[in-house]
DNA sequence: CGTGCAGTTGAGCAAATTCAACGCTTGTGG
DNA sequence: CCACAAGCGTTGAATTTGCTCAACTGCACG
């Protein structure tokens, strides 16, 4: 089990800039409210949004781009507990700190709002309350299925992968994938070589497409879901 | 990759025999509001609470004993997502249907809260609605920190297990274990075979005592915590 | 006292990792 | 515009880890 460091910091990372404020929203419709309430951010990418340990006093949704949650082990292994993308909520904490990493991987937008803010919204407006706890639930769900994975095989795990990222993709077949060999061999619990290798065995048996290495075609997937389930 | 048939069903499964109901309780308290509200239901061991996909018209809460929530994949291979101990809830859902099935391990008392009930009672109480999101962001918690496991070796694995199982124990460094071998692999992602010589490992490392297969003491946590983080 | 089940132990094997080399793309400076 | 370095991704060979298969032990129960 060999040290890996973790992943150098390339670019700077920039303040929040624009503001956005303003206390009207509709009743009962908890993500508009939450663009009104918060701090649009743009970052470049590779810029850490908060750290594991810091103060959670704002909880984020992400407006474009994509921000990969994560933990690192003493020995510098790393774990990525969660991809999150646009209109993706994250940093939910009932503690008082951050329990993980966040990144965005490419340059990405995101939004914050105070905790302090969501709370109130939630304790003079239930149903919004309601919705937060929804998206908490598949957030639960989406980890749990994330565990699942990774008691499988190899090949397994990446069907699950290209499926999920299918499904969370606007387009159809056709998967643009925003994050790195690195980033899904640390989300799938393998290392880099093991991931090109079963990406290109899939190819090999024509159940996916390699257009480049971030742009995938799953040709079979019903090929896929048999790995699945 | 070989298939695996799901346990056996041994002991005879009950229905629901006591009720107790009552509307009366303190606002913004809500795992008592829950007991009031609650039905409560014994079972022998291996009684299966729900199965996958179907309806989720009740959440649940541990009373006594452990519930293990698991899915079966296509091949036979089992996957356990979580041990309840009491005072856990479970079986928390937003869609129609559950997403694991629940059984009891040993002999445990549950608690069955009629959805709607919950959903009622947090719209007119919204401290209420405020600790079950506090209480499903913790089981978040706890899924993101099981899906950590699963990246690791067996032995940290392992490790990781007994803390958390120390952890949740009233009892020290005496830790009971209510599940089997196989609940322990199937939940850790391993086989009983590497699960068995992982503990022996420890024990001859004096790093943990098997006073019985299902009694541990754990003797030197920072070993076990060294390979954890 | 035998039967059956849960758990342990051992030997061989398969899968994924490690280590190492190489190719492709991109960006930079001459 | 080209040369070259740096990163990222792919491929190959050797090694390690955990799995499979099989035998065996201890304990509970009839």
């Amino acid at each position: 089990m060999l040290i890996r460091t973790a992943m150098a910091r390339t670019s700077s990372c920039q303040p929040p800039i624009g503001a956005r404020r303003s206390m009207a929203h509709r009743p009962g419709e908890l993500t508009g409210a939450l663009n009104l309430m918060g701090v649009s951010m743009p970052f470049n990418r590779d810029c850490e949004i908060y750290g594991e340990n810091e103060p959670a006093d704002y909880f984020y949704k992400v407006a474009t781009g994509a921000v990969r949650s994560y933990r690192v082990l003493h020995d510098g292994r790393r774990q990525i507990a969660a991809f999150h993308l646009p209109g993706d909520l994250f940093g939910l904490e009932v503690g008082k700190t951050h329990t993980c990493s966040a990144e965005t991987i490419g340059c990405s937008a995101v939004i914050a709002i105070k905790r302090s803010s969501i709370v109130a919204l939630t304790r003079r407006d239930p149903e919004a309350g309601r919705q937060l706890w929804e998206l908490t639930v598949r957030e639960l769900r989406r980890s749990q299925n994330h565990a699942m994975l990774l008691i499988r095989s190899a090949p397994e795990r990446i069907a699950a992968f290209l499926l999920e990222m299918a499904d969370r993709s606007p387009d159809g077949d056709a998967v643009e994938l925003p994050m790195s060999r690195q980033d899904i061999a640390d989300y799938l619990g393998l290392t880099i070589e093991t991931v090109s290798r079963t990406l290109t065995h899939l190819e090999q048996e024509r159940i996916i497409e390699l257009l480049s290495s971030r742009r995938i075609v799953l040709c079979n997937r019903r090929a896929l879901r048999l790995l699945n389930t």
